[in-house]
RNA sequence: CGGGGUGUAGCGUAGUGGCUAGCGCGUCUGCUUUGGGAGCAGAAGAUCGCAGGUUCGACUCCUGUCACCCCGACCA
């Protein structure tokens, strides 16, 4: 039983300066946690009987599953993580450090290596497998911008589960478990949740699914069909590209003079002006915008890369870095210019651009580029614009990139109709890393055949410390947190309301039934506090149900509030212990 | 790393060159109070982020520096 006369709790009237997103100012102002460094906090014990929960549930639910727990040190040696390469490749995410003979440390961001090894170091027979181990542990990484309290630190846990199979249906299958066991967490946790596909990131491999908690402070962006369920990180959607058009009726393409055409919008006014079409207005999604990037490769080579989109359209440049990680780009500046002297800034046309152009620059154009299209686009000069510029007739591109920015209103890919955009907290990831890291550093084992074989792996993870911040995310009202009754700090917050002895008494004497009766119970026995401030406090709080001993005892009542409906009953005080119990059999 | 902002008591804040740095919350003492963050009286608590400079005088102006927050680029 946790008593509040006693319980190592300040709870805050005013949201800390510091905070902004509502699980923040929350958690700090109802004294579960308190912030260290930035990105870096403490769990306080209202706090960490929650963190503990939500650890617990996800335990519970890996081992039912039938993986195996294991636990790394945090503090970890370089080697490993040369063989993969990430001890460079990781950059200054890593927090590094030496010890006193100046050998190279690192404080774990993720254990892929780890776990490699040490299944390389147990294991070599097909016959071990499959096995897949996991371990709940604190993980670091020295973010650029640690923000929003707890839902994105510097130190945070992570469940980080790997699985190891001889064959890809193998690693199908593992996949599959830990997809059912994500499913199955998740709902225990009381999160909302979808289940997008996205990009396979820096950890390379295919296949690749999120676990996305929707609520307006997400980092990630991700698209939702409301008619057949789609749903897909942003990174990872797929544009369906139009039919091919017959360009037979298009006429010849002419080159105008356009000035002051430095804008899409000036470029589209003019045109409707001076060049007016047959049929209907240009607007920006006629034009055809190319935008020269650096793409610079892991090993520091640098090459340039034109890509063609709509001109109503923006690059999204992080589905452009996805799709071409491990590189790196950048946008054209002016000292890039020079070297390029056919590429006229503002008026950049295909006509210069492909690799067996003038220019020599590989050149992507988006999907929605089919043969047939009719395009104003750049006649690389200045002030001047090819019109009726016809893909597949006037000009080919090398090929094909998905990177413009992806709108509300535009079609599934599945069934076609428009899908809406919204933000999601990333609570768990899962992919099918396959053999790269076996690869890297050598797991093999000898197969049916006597023969030694990569292994292929699967990574997923989950976010123990984050899923706190998104259960308070998703579940709080304008008077402090709501938590579902499994993660929830106590079952029952009970008050002694008044002053009198008798109140006291009585509450003394329900908690200690409740506490028997197997019921965890939060008991505000302050006599020094008005019961305002305890009402309060338990709002704050957010335990599910709260029971006030006061005003209607002398009766023979108490009053049960549901924490989340503010509903209230009186209840017989010779019933309380049972229906109490009852409600957390439910 | 780019852009913006802020550093004053445990927390939230006021203070445009001039007296002893002010207020609210919280804390402590005493009395009163107990169904929605109580009242009265008193008290403790601040090298005003740090360093340097200008000035008779700096929380206030200048320079530098550090830290933190927010928006972007990157991630459970």
């Amino acid at each position: 039983m946790l008593r509040m006369s006693t319980l190592f709790l300040r709870t805050l009237r005013e949201d800390p300066a510091d905070a902004e997103v509502p699980s923040h100012k929350l958690l700090v102002r109802a004294g579960f946690i308190r912030r260290v460094a930035p990105g870096v906090f403490t769990w306080l014990p209202l706090g960490y009987e929650v963190y503990r929960n939500v650890e617990s549930i996800v335990r519970n639910e890996m081992n039912a599953a039938g993986f195996q727990e294991v636990h790394f040190p945090a503090l970890l040696p370089r080697e490993p993580y040369e063989l993969t390469n990430r001890w460079t490749e990781y950059g200054d995410t890593l927090f590094r450090l030496q010890d006193r003979k100046g050998a190279d440390y690192l404080l774990g961001p993720t254990h892929e290596e780890m776990f490699t090894l040490l299944v390389k170091g147990e294991y070599s027979s097909y016959k071990d497998l499959p096995i897949s181990l996991y371990q709940i542990q604190s993980k670091f990484r020295d973010e650029a911008r640690p923000r929003a309290g707890i839902l994105r630190g510097r130190e945070f846990v992570m469940k980080d589960s790997y699985s190891f199979d001889i064959d890809d249906a193998g690693l199908q299958v593992s996949y599959e478990k830990h997809r059912e066991a994500y499913i199955a967490t998740f709902s225990r946790l009381g999160l909302k949740f979808v289940i997008v596909s996205a990009m396979s990131g820096a950890m390379g491999g295919s296949a690749s699914e999120e676990f996305l908690a929707p609520t307006p402070v997400g980092e990630d962006t991700f698209v939702h069909c409301a008619s057949c369920g789609y749903s897909a990180n942003v990174e990872a959607v797929v544009t369906v590209a139009p039919d091919r058009i017959d360009a037979s009726n298009i006429p010849a393409a002419h080159i105008e003079q356009t000035p002051a055409s430095g804008t899409i919008e000036a470029l589209v006014s003019y045109s409707n002006r001076d060049f007016a079409r047959d049929d209907r207005p240009w607007t920006g999604a006629d034009t055809l915008k190319n935008i020269i990037f650096v793409v610079a490769a892991p090993d520091g080579s640098e090459s340039a890369l034109a890509i063609g989109v709509p001109g109503d359209r923006e690059i999204d440049t992080k589905r452009l870095e996805a799709l071409l990680q491990p590189s790196e780009a950048r946008i054209f500046e002016e000292s890039d210019f020079l070297k390029f002297p056919k590429l006229v800034k503002g008026y950049i046309g295909p006509s210069v651009l492909g690799e067996n152009s003038i220019s020599g620059v590989r050149y992507l154009v988006d999907p929605r580029v089919v043969d047939g299209t009719r395009w104003i686009t750049g006649a690389n000069e200045a002030a001047r614009h090819f019109y009726d510029y016809v893909a597949g007739r006037d000009f080919t591109a090398d090929g094909i990139i998905d990177v413009a920015e992806v709108r509300a209103g535009d079609l599934c890919p599945t069934c076609g109709s428009g899908f809406e955009i919204e933000r999601g907290i990333e609570i768990g990831h899962i992919f099918q890393l396959g053999r790269k890291y076996a690869e890297a550093v050598g797991l093999k084992v000898l197969d049916e055949n006597g023969e030694l074989i990569t292994v292929t792996m699967g990574s997923y993870g989950i976010g123990v410390s984050r899923a706190v911040a998104a259960i308070a995310e998703q579940s709080h009202d304008d008077k402090g947190l709501i938590w579902p009754r499994e993660v929830a700090p106590a079952d029952v917050h009970l008050i002694a309301a008044g002053k009198d002895d008798a109140i006291f008494i009585a509450a003394n004497k329900l908690a200690g039934e409740l506490e028997a009766a197997g019921v965890r119970v939060l008991y505000d026995d302050r006599t020094t506090v008005s019961p305002g401030v305890k009402f309060n406090d338990s709002e704050l709080i957010g335990i599910p149900t709260i029971v006030i001993v006061g005003k209607r005892l002398a009766e023979g009542f108490v009053e049960f509030k549901d924490r989340r409906t503010g509903e209230r009953q009186d209840v017989a005080l010779v019933d309380a212990v049972q229906e109490l119990k009852a409600l957390n059999e439910n």
